[in-house]
DNA sequence: CCCGTTTCTATCGTATGACTTTATCCGGGA
DNA sequence: TCCCGGATAAAGTCATACGATAGAAACGGG
């Protein structure tokens, strides 16, 4: 597991160590070892379990009540929050789900949005974008044609591909969504072993359809190209998650 | 201004005293009042400026960076983050800005990432609806019906409306968006002159054919009748925005 | 005169202890 | 049985001190 994620969009700085704390608890409580409605350490007792102050204990706990991870209240004490109230869409709280096991489920759910999302927003890059908008799609394409398959620089020129392509939205509430999407695709990416040269192919054959799109300024074609890409990498996706969950089970999905 | 937004799904505890100036920083940031880049004022100096104490003020300040509106290096001091860096679909900033004026950039975005998600949402909750999902859709809608046009209790069945057809959809990650689609109605609702009878009956028609195609289960249909619902919805929000914005010109958009 | 290095220092970060406020719990009284 | 009120445990707030970081200025060698 622990796959390095750069730091794209988050906001949590590591070095500190309120972040640390915060860290660890996020990734205690979304991978379940502090299930929902369980009561964190009480502040004064802390000092036993992690040895750090109670300033820094709360910072993190301020942090992660932001994001709806946590809810603290006098004499309750502070509780894991039911999971309908976190921000599953926060960078962070993205970031950390990396860190959890991979939930099916969940790449499932982030898998619909995208294919909700990234088709519009490749209509609106198609339609808006600016000269430098494009520059930018096409030296991300560049940057995942000319580096090798599934090595980091690919990954993250796969990254910054979609990511320029919200950002030529020119929509900043869905902007936001980038994150999301690009966590998706670092899943994907994650998962896939790294000598599928087929799949490479494939999705540098999409993407590339899809930057052709909006270079023609086509919003349909460029959505219609988009919603492919996307349901291309879904289908791999789950076959690789299949074969991982059983893999005796070859035909399914 | 100052419309009475209630807590739905906000983090941020007003009582408390970092709640209020966590608040206080929040809205000074986003109505621009604190421009990107712009420094907070010094920990120490703040003593003079409002009388709290360190911890509460960095509480607070801990509270928005977990938020992207603003980031504290030492020695450089705590700035307010550029506008790409905030995280927009967040509910406690969407509630904020409602505190500023409406921005109608703002509003069409918001709209436009509606008319994205929303007509998905709906396909999905027709699929996928229990029994007890379609009870709650239609409790909303009759609170809406039974209520006096633009009442708070009426508002409110407006926004559970909503609510309900994402939960219903069982995407928790697409969940996530409803706080964003909810202060959009609430925009557009609080814009609305109260007497605007003609609107209120068109937007409850158009509520209760998605409801119908909701409990047929036809998911085409739902995403149909859900996209000509923010589609009415949009033009007579923007139709309002024109007029408040430059009251001769009621020929534009 | 330029540029790298060192030192200085402003500011955030962390630690600690005391006190305040809140809300739950529980027991006593109507 | 119900209501009220005190005891109490936990988070919230405050003040103070010290540590750590990184920007900026001073310094010195080329």
């Amino acid at each position: 597991m622990q796959l390095h994620v750069h730091a794209r969009a988050t906001r949590l700085n590591p070095d500190r160590l309120f972040g640390q704390v915060a860290h660890r608890l996020a990734v205690a409580i979304i991978t379940g070892a502090s299930p929902a409605g369980s009561l964190l350490p009480n502040e004064d007792d802390l000092k036993d379990e992690i040895s750090v102050s109670r300033t820094a204990y709360r910072e993190a706990v301020k942090f992660l009540s932001g994001k709806g991870l946590v809810e603290a209240r006098p004499k309750s004490g502070t509780r894991v929050a039911p999971r309908e109230a976190w921000n599953l869409l926060d960078p962070d709280v993205l970031a950390w789900h990396f860190k959890a096991d991979p939930n099916e489920k969940f790449i499932r759910d982030l898998f619909e949005l995208r294919l909700f999302v990234e088709p519009s927003a490749a209509r609106l890059a198609a339609q808006r974008r600016s000269d430098a908008d494009l520059k930018r799609i096409e030296a991300a394409f560049r940057g995942m044609a000319e580096n090798p398959p599934y090595a980091e620089p690919t990954v993250n020129a796969d990254l910054a591909f979609h990511e320029a392509i919200f950002a030529a939205t020119r929509n900043p509430p869905l902007q936001c969504l980038a994150p999301a999407v690009c966590a998706t695709i670092q899943w994907s990416l994650f998962l896939k072993a790294p000598d599928d040269e087929f799949f490479f192919t494939a999705s540098l054959i999409d993407h590339e359809r899809v930057l052709d799109a909006i270079v023609q300024r086509d919003g349909d074609l460029a959505a219609a190209r988009m919603s492919g890409l996307v349901i291309d990498s879904l289908n791999s996706t789950l076959r690789l998650l299949a074969g991982r969950a059983d893999p005796n089970a070859s035909k399914t999905a």
